[in-house]
DNA sequence: GCTGTGTTTTGCAGCGCTGCAAAAGCGTAG
DNA sequence: CTACGCTTTTGCAGCGCTGCAAAACACAGC
């Protein structure tokens, strides 16, 4: 493989110093017309490309964000992971894109002090729960902004919806159908389960503003939010006896998981239990039945981390760490209300 | 922000050279116990990184693998991606990820001569469409493979499923099924479109291996392979009059839209229309009917590919480009046989 | 003690670029 | 003609690491 053409080839040819052609490379503005072009030419005629690498080196920096999501495959991440990426590229920034399979160990690696350093400049990160430790020894000059969880310490960003406002807005829309045992899927009540919790906050809120009691049994746990953990609890809840005549599920893919669970008993949807959701996935606008949901507004969240990491990684005295309460709405379908008159 | 501790900080804390150093923490064999146990002690105290831009520098390699694909919110690219990352970080390889929106320019940019050069050591690509200007101009010396189309010009791997006879396999099992008026959905009968050409070529082949004759206008044309052109297609179909008993859809998202709209307007799935799809994505298996399909081994497509690429990138005579056979099966689910008996 | 062999450590150059500050060029005013 | 201020160009050092080859060391055998 013969050896790469550099800046030094280019000026040699130009007839200037290295210097120049760095500095028409990267557009800055005081150069002659004349040696403008010269250059160009030049650079056009030896198929000259930066070495990307070593201007990092020299900057100081890489040009890349981290996007850390715990599971790639589910869609409510890759449809925000889609937007993230548009708005990266807009700004020059390319993605690095790591998954932790939810490995706490593998979480705090990510932000803990040094890791990878200068591998990426900032990271977007989205953790299944952020413990105290990680926290702790993260690093404090490393740009960050959190999504999902709740936690800013004031040293980073946090974007995310009202989690439970949202909850007990899905969980009003079940009441007021008249339902009166209503499940809850998704619970996590341990230590890293903040999204969860903030959850079944909702849940509860809903319940108490109108008087209505709680039945504990119906507010089950699941290890993740996807289609068999949600297919497993409405399992349960149904071999218990006594089935509730509404559930609010987590995700839309606990939902997904749940209701097909209810259809393959028998059951129906939302005659005999209505279903919703949370995150309003492609999936749940074309399921039989269509699944009501919580909306959050993806393309806000994306485009607002990638412009605080953005601004983080710019500015040299950080900026405080904001709360951003992303816009959400409530999506009503065939899950809970069922299927309009047929055309 | 203080300064990084670099290897020469190390260096003479420890009272050594900073080559020892190096070589210690890149663990090369010939140093001495104690020297070694120095050097580690040293670079604890100080809490020593490598800085991972200057060594890629110096190495000339950046250690970064990229993933192309054309959409990540496809469920069969975020499952695959899913399983290339980890098979990449195994190797200590990171993965960049990059989505084309399907734009043919960008995909070119990816491949193409010096395009962002030693920004990632090789490329796993799956293009949508990828035509022979792309081909012409693409860098020779970037270790490549290709997901999806066939079409190894001997200068990389191919990885993929026999396309041709697992379009064949899903059509002849709704022939099986008696069915008679097979449409096919997802065709895409232009320059790029090679993937869709040769799923029609094996619907074609099982019709004509029966002495069946095809309706040509049962096969139907999208543009991508997701919902709302599955939905769409089908539409289009039950427009018509005279529908179709079955549909071989050409993704899985396909046949969730087509299911979706064929419901919607009150027929039944598979009594009325059975539909098979393709890619085995985890919708499929909880939907309502659940869909029928082809499963490609994705798991094997993607460690193949990440090994294949990675032998690339490490040796210096690039082997012959290989074209892999990924095992496929069909899977037999509601949407072509009708739920199981309840329970 | 000296030589030869093998192991361990070192010095240096350089990967290709940019930051910095100085040098050169250029036009206008005095 | 000189001085001054502004624009344009340049030279150099250095980002932090590794490749290479030479130097230093250790040990055995004569």
């Amino acid at each position: 493989m013969r050896r790469e053409v550099t800046l030094r080839d280019v000026a040699e040819l130009a007839g200037v110093s290295s210097r120049t052609v760095s500095n028409v490379v990267n557009g800055y503005a005081n150069v002659t017309e004349r040696t403008r072009e010269r250059v160009q030419r030049a650079v056009e005629e030896l198929g000259y490309r930066p070495n990307v690498l070593a201007r990092n080196l020299a900057q100081g920096r890489s040009g890349q964000i981290a996007v850390v999501v715990p599971y790639l495959d589910t869609p409510y991440f890759s449809e925000l992971l889609q937007s993230v990426i548009r708005a990266a590229r807009i700004s020059g920034y390319n993605v690095l894109i790591d998954q932790t399979d939810g490995d706490a160990e593998h979480e705090r690696g990510f932000i803990a002090h040094g890791s990878r350093r200068l591998l990426f400049d900032g990271v977007i990160f989205s953790p299944l729960g952020l413990d105290q430790r990680a926290l702790a020894d993260r690093d404090p000059a490393l740009p960050l902004v959190i999504l999902g969880e709740r936690a800013s310490d004031g040293s980073f960003d946090h974007v995310g919806i009202d989690d439970v406002a949202a909850s007990r807005q899905a969980t009003e829309h079940l009441l007021d159908l008249g339902r009166h045992r209503v499940a809850a899927i998704g619970d996590q009540p341990y230590a890293t389960g903040e999204a969860a919790q903030l959850r079944t906050q909702g849940f509860r809120e809903a319940h108490t503003a109108r008087g209505l009691s709680i039945r504990e049994d119906l507010i089950i746990g699941t290890a993740r939010f996807n289609r068999p953990d949600g297919a497993r609890a409405m399992a349960d809840l149904l071999d218990r006896g006594d089935p509730p005549d509404a559930v609010f599920c987590y995700s839309d893919l606990v939902a997904l998981g749940a209701i097909h669970t209810i259809l393959a008993r028998g059951l129906r949807v939302p005659e005999d239990i209505a279903v919703i959701g949370y995150d309003d996935i492609e999936d749940g606008r074309y399921s039989n039945p269509t699944v009501s949901t919580i909306s959050p507004d993806k393309e806000w969240i994306a485009t607002t981390a990638v412009e605080r990491l953005l601004l983080r990684i710019g500015s040299s005295t950080p900026p405080p760490g904001l709360e951003l309460r992303a816009p959400h709405k409530l999506i009503v379908r065939e899950s809970t209300t069922g299927r309009a008159s047929r055309p």
